[in-house]
DNA sequence: CGTCACAGTCATAAGACTGTGACGGTGCTTTATT
């Protein structure tokens, strides 16, 4: 049997329709992947060029291709991008809150004639029925999923219709699925397939050592040292960089403090005016701001590749967030510098953002009126009083304890399904499973503060990634704390990787040793450290 | 969980302490009103 050569059609691709005279690494596998028709997560990060992995596949399959992707700006950056090449086969349209009617039907014309190539829509749009019917009738031949770690951090409260993706793109008729990000550690991984229902998909991960970014994490005793090492940094006149703070308000403050203090700064956060946020991204894609202060709404979507650091004034909720916001730096492969300056204290706005647990009441409400019948989300947000937010985040754990399913028009409940009771009690429990593991998250991020071993090392083993020696590009290897940590590591009692089962926590993966512990990935209760000692001597773990 | 602003207390007075309560991130959408 002869298999198809696909290398020359997507280089000839690559250079008649982009412009690209090559293609990267990382890039050919997961494009010959869609073009076999296989769903694919590719984990890559940005500026490896993760949007031609289904641009340059998408100009050979037919039908059009659909984009899901989480922000309007993003997406108006993208299209500009694909228009200006002026070429019908690559010209992508929207369909948003931001075009009239007659505007939308426009663009869903241009699809359907051939006209244009690329639909970028949001997951709150497909989930309008009808939408979602016009969407379906373009029979388009392939969806990718931008952003697709949104599914995880965002879907489970904050954008609840994330969740329901994968139904929605079974009801477009199946086209195969390309899921992309940037970051994504083994349960984010496992959650974006699981929601989006991918099929055996090809899993690609590269490019996750970044050996122009010099990693450095700073504790730091009190606010006025934290001041001290920012400025030493900023003293030393790299720009442009930016600075990420915890809270909108810190970000005003300290961007004023900066100015006063002879280091012009602006800030950034999602409180702003759409208009303001707009202008102060240009600002800085144009290097006209030099230091951005800012909170975690200033990230996706900023692509500019000379950005020489990256501070954190505060620990990140997770090391999957703080991969992602380190990943800004030095984008054109020049040296960039991340540093971390961390105190105790900054976990306290963590454990508050996870912290607001769903009220087994309302859940019962709920369940009991999904069980008479009531079908609809207006319906049921009249009878049951709740926000649409909460509704969503409680209808969200209810599917998943298989007490209604989401259909694309209506909700229903599947045959033996639990009694509201039941269905109320099990939706508590899987999200105190959920909450567990985000606060394992913060724990992980915490230890990786903490850590003398390679900065690298144990950063990639949290994404479930090895690297043959440490390396080199870290404060740790650098003042040689990572050499003395590795000289005395010793083979660990179970291979990395390996499935294990603990007494009280279930089965987990075993991710990597550190000294003389271990980190193992529960299933239930996420990340957890454990004394290897004790480990032996206590039996406490055994091959699953 | 931690920070901050503010009020109240102490009592030579003024500033220093303590208690209390509010607040804290991420964005789509739609609709009524200027």
């Amino acid at each position: 049997m002869k298999l198809p050569v696909y290398g020359p059609r997507l280089r000839k691709v690559a250079r008649a329709h982009f412009g690209w005279p090559s293609l990267r690494p990382g890039q050919f596998k997961p494009m010959r992947a869609v073009l076999r028709r296989k769903d694919a997560l590719v984990v890559l990060p940005t500026g490896a060029g993760k949007s031609a992995i289904y641009q340059i596949p998408a100009v050979l399959l037919p039908g059009p291709t659909v984009v899901v992707s989480p922000l309007l700006a993003l997406q108006q950056d993208q299209i500009t991008a694909l228009n200006e090449r002026d070429d019908p086969k690559i010209r992508a349209v929207r369909v948003s809150s931001a075009e009239t009617p007659r505007e939308q039907q426009e663009a869903i014309e241009e699809l359907r004639t051939g006209r244009a190539e690329f639909l970028f829509i949001t997951p709150e749009q497909l989930a309008n029925p009808d939408r979602l019917a016009e969407v379906r009738s373009l029979k388009p031949g392939l969806v990718a999923v931008d952003e697709a770690h949104c599914i995880s951090a965002w879907g489970h409260d904050f954008r609840p219709d994330y969740l329901a993706l994968g139904d929605m793109i079974r009801e477009l008729g199946s086209p195969p699925v390309l899921a992309l990000t940037a970051t994504a550690s083994p349960p984010v991984r496992d959650d974006i397939i699981n929601r989006l229902r991918l099929r055996d998909p090809e899993i690609h991960v590269s490019g996750l050592d970044r050996r122009n970014l010099f990693i450095e994490v700073a504790y730091c005793p009190d606010e006025t040292y934290r001041w001290k090492r920012l400025t030493t940094l900023l003293d030393e006149g790299q720009r442009p960089g930016i600075v990420y703070v915890p809270t909108r308000r810190a970000a005003e403050e300290l961007a004023e403090r900066l100015t006063e203090a002879g280091y012009a700064a602006e800030y950034y956060h999602g409180g702003m005016k759409t208009g303001s946020r707009e202008q102060r991204h240009e600002e800085f894609t144009d290097d006209q701001v030099d230091i951005m202060v800012a909170t975690s709404a200033f990230g996706m979507g900023i692509d500019k590749p000379n950005i020489r650091w990256v501070v954190h004034m505060a620990l990140p909720d997770s090391p999957d967030s703080y991969f992602q916001e380190i990943g800004r730096a030095g984008r054109d492969g020049e040296p960039g510098r991340v540093l971390l300056l961390w105190r105790a204290e900054d976990e306290g706005i963590q454990r508050f953002f996870t912290g607001g647990g769903p009220d087994e009441q309302e859940l019962r409400g709920l369940a009991g009126a999904l069980h008479k019948g009531r079908t609809t989300k207006t319906e049921l947000q009249k009878i049951t009083g709740l926000g649409p937010r909460r509704l969503g985040q409680y209808l969200a754990l209810l599917e998943q304890v298989g007490a209604v399913r989401n259909g694309s028009r209506k909700l229903t409940v599947p045959a033996g399904a639990p009694m509201p009771a039941e269905a109320a009690r099990a939706a508590v429990e899987e999200h105190e499973r959920q909450q567990a593991v985000i606060r394992s998250r913060t724990d992980m991020m915490r230890a990786f503060a903490e850590s003398r071993q390679c900065r690298t090392e144990t950063l990639l083993a949290y994404f479930g990634e090895e690297i043959r020696r440490t390396c080199g590009h870290c404060d740790n290897c650098a003042d040689g704390s990572a050499e003395a940590v590795n000289a005395v590591e010793e083979e660990g009692p179970f291979p990395i990787h390996s499935q294990v089962r603990h007494g009280e926590w279930g089965t987990g993966m075993v991710m990597g040793y550190e000294e003389d512990k271990m980190t193992v990935l529960f299933d239930t209760v996420g990340y957890k450290t454990l004394s290897v000692p004790v480990v032996v001597g206590q039996q406490l773990l055994a091959a699953a």
